[in-house]
DNA sequence: CCTTATTGACTGTCTGGTCAGTTATTAGTA
DNA sequence: TACTAATAACTGACCAGACAGTCAATAAGG
């Protein structure tokens, strides 16, 4: 019976364990460069196993992208909720949490290069990502600058149309690390310091502003 | 003779033809996917005649990249120049022409997806790059920070350790659009606005500051 | 008729995808 | 318990097409 769970185990758990290498892979390597028979021995198995529960190179290539990108997707929710305190402490802990999510995190970076790669082979992804995950992000993100407007704390900036330049440095680490290995990594707690510093210097009413608006 | 002259030229500007072409091909799938006799139809020749002038597909690929980032070399020397003049003037007319030469032009876009997304294949390409490129970009950079606030015009800020976050903007844009495509590019005028708003409000002193410091 | 740039047919290799066969396990039977 | 059949998971040898790289033949100029 024991043997029997561990069977029926397998089954289960090789689809994952496949999502897994293949993620491996096509991230050091590319969708074209990288070869099934390398995938399969990261997993520990051959490679027609991997057609056992995938029907070709693209669909486990697609099949990898979106499960790496669930992570991110469950996230967002939180960024959704309704604000309240204040704006500039909605953001402090939003990036604390984004670079700990994206710029720390090497899966999320690779999805970055993947999708920036293969844009042009599997156009969807790219609409999809952004549908799914980035335009609720930016909207989000906006949604906070609004909030911030609003109350009295924030002037009114191109932050409201382009929430994207405050996120803009997380881009920048993420690309950075990504080109030039972890060893040049340029973020840790300076980096995201400096950025929030900035932003908020950035995002703020001058004193006289904030007092005329009455904060 | 003028026939002569034709073909003496040809000889001198094949290799221009098919750097063109390979830039086109590599840009649009990659170094692993792209097809060498593609290149050479679009260069209007065939695949032997590509071997007369690159060694392997490698060394032509190697060489597209250095060919097309030339331009970028040879603009980095204007950034070089002693400064002069307030310090947020030279930032803006430094990103104007930053904004036209790496979002605008597509070429320079598609060199940073290439590197990207072949850094595994070709480490060294990543470190000379940085080497040549954005290093001193960014020593550029950093200099007119200090010279800002040499000048009483900036307060002292992590721009100084990190140029980078001034330059976040234009890396999100490049991304932005080599990811999303041409239609939904968020750029434009207003975006650059944008951008250089909150970057002179982040890097200012506040009014009281300013004022202390005597400018 | 010599030189030189170019061709295009050819080769060897590599790899996505297939499938007949092997192994491990369970169920049934006596 | 011992034997057999059925089944599910996996294997690995194989194929077909694609593609980097080669080179003897060709054509164009002088």
């Amino acid at each position: 019976m024991a043997a029997a769970e561990r069977r029926r185990r397998r089954k289960e758990e090789r689809p994952g364990e496949i999502l897994e290498a293949a993620f491996e892979e096509f991230a050091r390597s590319g969708f074209a460069a990288t070869k099934l028979d390398d995938v399969a021995a990261r997993a520990g198995i051959t490679k027609g196993t991997i057609y056992l529960y995938f029907p070709s190179k693209e669909d486990l290539f697609l099949a990898t992208v979106r499960e790496m990108n669930r992570p991110s997707q469950e996230n967002l929710a939180a960024l959704t909720a309704a604000p309240q305190g204040s704006a500039m402490a909605i953001l402090r802990s939003h990036f604390a949490f984004v670079y700990a999510h994206m710029v720390e995190d090497r899966r999320a970076r690779e999805i970055l290069r993947m999708l920036m790669a293969e844009v042009s082979r599997f156009p969807d992804l790219a609409d999809r990502w952004r549908a799914e995950v980035i335009g609720p992000a930016v909207e989000a993100l906006r949604r906070v600058v609004r909030y911030g407007i609003a109350r009295g704390e924030f002037r009114a900036s191109a932050a409201e149309e382009f929430p994207h330049l405050l996120f803009a440095p997380v881009i920048m680490a993420c690309t950075w690390r990504l080109m030039f290995g972890d060893d040049h990594a340029l973020d840790g707690a300076a980096y995201l310091e400096g950025h929030l510093d900035l932003m908020a210097r950035g995002l703020a009413c001058l004193p006289e502003e904030a007092r005329s608006a009455g904060e």
